[in-house]
DNA sequence: CGCCGATATGTCAAGCGGTGTCATATTGAT
DNA sequence: ATCAATATGACACCGCTTGACATATCGGCG
């Protein structure tokens, strides 16, 4: 029943050479309406499918994209994949997507295995493999495009798409100082991640525009996943004076505080504001709902997909983010000191 | 720097025939153990990759398989693409992941084009893709092996690995019986996923073997998000005779719950209990921590992945659920009729 | 000791299903 | 009539596998 029809069959069927299928095939310039119509017609009548192996093997572009990621928060990740999937479904361009493992001494010796096997025609890096040395120069040795989703370090070499951490960690630190709160914990993000870095820069330019004196206490190491946020929460929550307001660099780890606080039967957001970045349904999920910031990954990724495709020069796109007030964030209660 | 070298080449490194080099890369017998070592070496020393194109089109193996699904919650496919994934790189494997929409008329089209152009060599469906009548048949008439993870019909048909829903489902729900509540609300599943039933099956079952009636208002629809857990706890403890105890048939829907609750000033565990069940990370992520039921969902694509590859006889394969208890579920007050 | 089957390797040619190059045919405009 | 633009075809080739066959070595076995 399902003999595979191959581009003969179908110039058979239409009458024509193989190389004017191709040329349909190819949308190239020099064929007759008429002629593409038959062609096409025939594809159809057949179910015709070009086989992208015999393509790439003939050294034409192989119609595919990868995306490189490694294990973030599922959240993220499955954001990531559906903006690079739709752009990818809409082109009609197969996606790959390949998880590596950044702190392994081979990756970049995966990544060369991934380009010469499925000679794909370019690669979406996200966070953190943006930043993962071995894999930047075996990309470049390579010498194939690629696009980085919201990259920490040279900005400037490769095309990306981004947006401002390090204001949108200002603008929520602002929220809070508006809202009354002076000391204001941040629990910091995982050192492969570069957003990091940018997030509690713009939590201290906050500060310091507010006048309010930068204190390293107040500052915790985090990992991004919430029970690293419950470790820095019950450390910022045990100093001797404690922080009215704890700004999480992400979600997961936010969700660590409000349990922290739950357990030690400390009211959000009476008590203690809260406040999350990202935006993930987890902000949504947890009681109560996360004052966050919304990060828009999926459009992040469809931009980075489009440029790539797209080709051409290098581009750098800042995509807007912003600040989601939901209940996890009060006025500071004039009776806590 | 980067001419990619060919079979050809590692021939002439060799100093032995391409044909050598070809049975060495494919495990053929008459090849001796030095000519074997020598030809690795080679390949090593030329950082051989064989063009997985060119294999494929010469009619042997593509060795890549394809893991297809439609958006199931974050968590789950985040596991399911993980388990896959893992297996996959211990053997060498290639691993597309391909989400499609289920609803799509168009979407067995979609998976004959996933097999003639990648020429994947079997493919895994995982939850609801499982029980998709167009893909389903498609796959039959394109007669390449798969997999099914969780199917919910036709379990006999092709090779499956799944876990006893319905038990697991009775032993949460005797779980929260033993617990002394007598009036335990269920939230269902989404209708396209299959274990939606098996689930209120068990539910069911463990009431009966109770003796407690079943009543139908203590029933609600859910759609395994959120949202749609927020609605059905509001309907159930709206209820005249409210539930002392909510068990959701997922996590998602259990945190839902667990809103609501926290909404109306209802202490959970004393005043309500919840069970949610799957053990995503969900469920330690949120106030209180939610008794809930283990699925090995990535060790469930694992198995699966491990299925496909060996090939063979069609093969079923139970994995064990696991209850978890956390702090969600307590005993009935005595003074709660 | 010669012969045979098992083991080990090589040569060669034919594809797999497309695409590139170059050649050829047709057309319309000058 | 001539030339460039347009339209189509013939054919080799991409890198690898495979099958048919040809050798060559080696360890028994009769």
């Amino acid at each position: 029943m399902s003999e595979r029809s191959t581009i003969r069959d179908v110039a058979a069927h239409a009458g024509v050479a193989v190389k004017t299928v191709s040329r349909v095939l190819n949308g190239h310039p020099y064929v007759s309406a008429d002629t593409r119509d038959r062609v096409e017609a025939a594809m159809k009548a057949l179910d015709f499918r070009p086989s992208v192996a015999a393509r790439i093997l003939s050294g034409a572009k192989s119609n595919q994209v990868a995306l490189i990621y490694d294990n973030h928060s599922p959240y993220y990740m499955f954001q990531i994949q559906k903006g690079c999937w739709d752009e990818c479904h809409e082109r009609g361009i197969r996606l790959l997507a390949q998880p590596v493992d950044v702190d392994d001494p081979d990756v970049g010796e995966q990544v060369r295995g991934l380009v010469t096997e499925t000679h794909v025609d370019g690669i979406i890096l996200s966070s953190p493999v943006t930043d993962c040395e071995p894999v930047l120069k075996m990309l470049d040795q390579l010498d194939i495009p690629f696009v980085r989703i919201s990259p920490g370090t040279n900005h400037a070499l490769t095309s990306s798409v981004f947006m401002d951490d390090a204001q949108a960690a200002d603008d929520m630190t602002t929220h809070l100082i508006n809202a009354g709160h002076r000391r204001i914990g941040f629990i910091k993000g995982h050192k492969n991640h570069m957003a990091s870095e940018d997030r509690l820069f713009g939590y201290r330019r906050a500060l310091d525009r507010a006048g309010i004196g930068f204190e390293p206490r107040l500052v915790r190491e985090g990992e991004f996943d919430f029970d690293s946020g419950v470790r820095a929460a019950r450390q910022l929550l045990d100093l001797p004076q404690p922080p009215t307001a704890i700004f999480a660099s992400n979600d997961d780890m936010g969700a660590g505080v409000l349990a922290v606080a739950h357990d030690r039967d400390i009211d959000v957001p009476s008590e203690l504001s809260v406040a999350g970045f990202d935006d993930t349904t987890l902000s949504r999920t947890v009681w109560p709902p996360l004052t966050t910031i919304h990060q828009p990954m999926a459009e992040l990724a469809r931009t980075a997909t489009e440029i790539l495709i797209n080709g051409g020069d290098i581009t750098h796109r800042r995509l807007p983010h912003q600040l989601i007030e939901r209940a996890s964030v009060a006025p500071l209660r004039r009776d806590i000191p």
